[in-house]
RNA sequence: GCCGUAGUGGCGGAAUGGCAGACGCAAAGGACUUAAAAUCCUUCGGGGGCAACUCCGUACCGGUUCGAGUCCGGUCUUCGGCACCA
């Protein structure tokens, strides 16, 4: 008889066994093979951990847990990503130190992870708002420094006039304050950048050689947004310097021949240049105002009106064809992509034929196949050039080609290539970040902090805001921002903003191979053995920042020869989001969120590992469903109850042999494929096929518990010692299936007459077309059937179908 | 607008071109119980038929095939991502 399943008693008992015993501890320079196993670790929040973490982080756990008995040598680490602005609001709010909060919120997610059963290898716990982590962050930050990676330049940032501080996008979604509602505008400010765009070559290149997700990979290359073009000078006529040029960016040079007005930022420096000649100013500058107070959100907006200014008392001139051709300003066209400047087809390109209209500028089309009076033709595909001169009669294609060259040749205009993606804007007017390790001196100029001073330590401090004029609060302690100059000795003052919250993120994995490592951010050799990481799963939402931040990071320190391996990442997943019961997003305030805590203390771990694995697939969004959990429940209980039913017998039964093995393939196979809905109902199938039957024997109930132990770790591990074995299964191997026992001898063959399912019949599994027709007949419902008919044509294939078109 | 993803019962979802709806939830009926819960058994896409059975059915229209949820062409819709990107 067996004692009642007490499942809470159950969990804790062989957490605390694992946690004794070992098993889930990473081993340097072990002769197995290793496999690191890695989820994106939490934002330590004060709700705690969330069901969506459930569903991120048990697929790698299955995983990791089931390489362990398939005798690898596991890494499966965990770490807090702790900077960040909630925290430091909360702070703000409570006056409680971010320090403080941070270590509260990570003793609950620790609390809440060790209940789950995780098998994480809790030695190597990685904080980023850490000292001796943030040392490494402000040391890799300190190297892009001097290899010209990071630069400072004057842009324009989200600020909150009502509020005075500066905000990053993510507090200014939609144009409006995060915390008062009022309209956010743009404000000048000196922003640190990383030079990503320097690597969106290397970014894109590195795809070819990693197992992403297809979709993984083609957002990432959206992202980045290579286009490839030409850059065309278009010379100025009565500008202040004789000579002057405006630079062009097009993709499509073959329309050059239907250019009639050029269009350049508003920000553009030309303006300035010639402000002596140019008629208009008053005009200009007002415009200029009005953009200015536009925030981001309200100039991209898409189908808004276009709006602009003629320059007056300049032109430029189309180089193919020597016309002169007005000049506009206008604030659909930005200074961060291209030159800044755009040579304008209306008839060509829906912008500027929009702009066009409303300027009444000429329209000249240069493709023919469109209906240029209603609406501009971009299809690239069709059509030939006209109005063109020595291009005309040529497809778009032909004609790209040939002024390419032409322009080329005669050096007026050369090949280039753009990237849609930015710089990475690396600094915050915040306090909890990692200081920007940078001293300026008055007379020896922006400088690193040197490597043997870091960490820069984040000082203590009892007021969390931004100062009145948007500095962050480090400004208003002097003992920080007075120092001496690295170089002279002289006095200087340090940078006081802080790193954006992706910087600890972008190389938390290198530092769990060696988390503890004082000299380096890992010891080579260790990041030779354990790197670079084989399975990654996150969300789709980190597949464009956070994801592409830690490859440059990783392959910039690939370049100076710091980690041995350029990309980072050999595969990587994601999962679905985990949505609210009526199938919305999860949030706070439409009050659909499911806490894990509550739920563990009424079903256990286990069920809720496996509910969250079979709730749907893996890949996509689904709702949250409290009454389905019952049915993960029944299963497990029905697992245990297989004790009452189990022989003696080591083996597996005549009966059971094929689907057994047939379990095994399929489970093992499944969870690689991250199909873990279809790996469990496989194994409910099997169970409903020995409740069946009545009995199980005890090699059949120890495959299966070996096979459940992956997802139900502490029921399996229980009946594994109920059954009498002393080796516990997280020491075990994982079952092996035999391939020549995957097929039963006899099947059933459905059988269709002209393509319709007519019944079935029971062959043997290799029988051949006489046999088969043979069965058929036998079988009285299908010989009427057939009885008088003409047999046309017979389709047999083997172990599937058989047709007879009559 | 561009790029990607997906449309299958009341619900979550299964199906290398080969028995559509595995598995689970919910629901209904029954057994056990004084009763309820738990558990166990049965039914469960739609129409028709007393019944054996039969017809229809995977967003929509068409095509390929002995055979299409699956492949091809087109249309509509959902959900993501990017977006005045020149």
């Amino acid at each position: 008889m067996k004692p009642e399943y007490d499942f809470q008693a159950t969990e804790q008992k062989w957490q605390a066994v694992w946690d004794k015993e070992q098993v889930n501890a990473a081993v340097d320079f072990d002769k197995k093979p290793k496999f690191y196993g890695l989820i994106e670790f939490p934002y330590p929040s004060g709700s705690g951990l969330h069901v969506g973490h459930l569903r991120a982080f048990t697929s790698i756990e299955i995983v990791a847990r089931k390489r362990r008995l398939e005798g690898y040598n596991v890494l499966f680490p965990i770490g807090f990503d702790a900077f960040g602005l909630p925290t430091e609001n909360f702070a703000m709010q409570t006056g409680k130190h971010p320090r403080l909060v941070t270590d509260d919120n990570i003793a609950t997610f620790t609390r809440q992870l060790k209940a789950f059963g995780y098998s994480f290898d809790y030695s190597r716990v990685v904080d980023t708002t850490d000292k001796g982590y943030y040392k490494w962050t402000q040391w890799i930050f300190v190297r892009l420094f001097k290899k010209g990676l990071a630069y400072k330049s004057r842009t324009y940032v989200n600020y909150c006039e009502k509020c005075k501080v500066i905000l990053a996008n993510e507090e200014s979604q939609g144009g409006v304050c995060d915390r008062c509602g009022s309209t956010v505008v743009q404000k000048e400010k000196d922003v640190w950048f990383l030079k990503i765009r320097d690597y969106a070559e290397k970014l894109l290149d590195g795809l070819n050689d990693v197992d992403f997700l297809p979709r993984i990979k083609t957002e990432q290359i959206n992202w980045i947004g290579k286009s490839e073009g030409t850059e065309i000078d278009f010379s100025v006529r009565h500008s202040v310097k004789k000579d002057a040029k405006l630079k062009i960016f097009t993709t499509r040079a073959d329309t050059l021949f239907g250019v009639t007005f050029m269009v350049i930022a508003p920000e553009h420096p030309f303006i300035a240049e010639n402000a002596s000649v140019i008629q208009n100013m008053d005009e200009i500058e007002a415009y200029r105002t009005e953009t200015k107070k536009k925030n981001e959100f309200e100039r991209t907006r898409v189908n808004k009106d276009k709006t602009g200014v003629r320059i007056k008392g300049v032109a430029a001139v189309n180089p193919v064809n020597n016309k002169e051709i007005p000049i506009f300003i206008a604030d659909y066209v930005t200074l961060d992509y291209g030159t800044g400047a755009v040579m304008a087809v209306p008839a060509h390109d829906t912008r500027d034929y929009e702009f066009a209209k409303i300027y009444n500028l000429p329209i000249v089309e240069v493709i023919a196949g469109g209906d240029i009076a209603t609406c501009a033709y971009t299809d690239i595909a069709g059509g030939t050039l006209v109005n063109s001169e020595f291009l005309n009669g040529l497809s778009v294609k032909d004609a790209a080609a040939k002024i390419r060259d032409w322009l080329v040749g005669k050096k007026l205009g050369t090949r280039k290539i753009n990237y849609n993606m930015k710089d990475w804007a690396f600094n915050r007017q915040r306090y909890w970040g990692e200081p920007i390790p940078i001293v300026y001196c008055p007379t020896c100029g922006t400088l690193p902090v040197p490597e043997n001073e870091l960490p820069l330590v984040l000082p203590p401090l009892d007021n969390y805001r931004q100062t009145e004029s948007g500095e962050s609060p480090l400004a208003n302690i002097a003992d920080f921002v007075n120092c001496k100059c690295p170089k002279c000795g002289g006095a200087a003052k340090r940078e006081t903003d802080t790193m954006p919250q992706w910087a600890g993120s972008s190389w938390y994995f290198l530092r769990y191979i060696d988390p503890h490592n004082a000299q380096a951010l890992a010891d080579p050799k260790k990041l030779d053995y354990f790197g670079p990481v084989d399975w990654y799963n996150g969300g789709m939402e980190h597949v464009t920042r956070h994801l592409i931040y830690s490859r440059f990071w990783n392959r910039f320190l690939y370049d100076i020869g710091v980690v041995p391996f350029a990309e980072p990442y050999k595969k990587r997943t994601a999962q679905g989001l985990v949505l609210g019961e009526n199938g919305i997003k999860m949030s706070k305030s439409l009050g659909n969120v499911v806490s894990p805590d509550s739920l563990i203390k009424e079903v256990g771990a286990d069920v809720l590992r496996l509910y969250i694995m079979f709730m749907g697939d893996y890949e996509s969004p689904v709702p949250w469903s409290n009454s389905s959990i019952n049915g993960c429940k029944r299963f497990l209980d029905r697992i245990y109850n297989l004790l009452d039913v189990v022989t003696t017998d080591e083996g597996y039964s005549k009966k059971h042999e094929v689907l057994l093995n047939r379990l095994i393939k399929k489970v093992s196979e499944d969870v690689e494929s991250l199909k873990f809905n279809t790996a469990i109902a496989a194994m409910m199938t099997f169970l409903n096929e020995i409740n069946t039957d009545g009995s199980i024997t005890k090699g059949e109930l120890k495959a299966l518990i070996l096979l459940l132990y992956p997802f139900v770790p502490h029921i399996a591990e229980e009946i594994n010692t109920l059954l009498g074995y002393k080796t516990m299964l997280a020491k075990s191997a994982y079952p092996k299936y035999d391939p020549n026992k995957l097929e039963a001898d006899e099947i059933e063959l459905p059988v269709q007459i002209n393509g319709k399912l007519k019944g079935t019949i029971t062959v043997a599994l290799t029988a051949d077309l006489a046999a088969v027709k043979e069965a058929v007949m036998k079988n009285p419902t299908l010989a009427e059937l057939l009885h008088g008919q003409t047999i046309k044509k017979e389709i047999y294939v083997q172990k599937k179908i058989v047709n007879f078109i009559v």
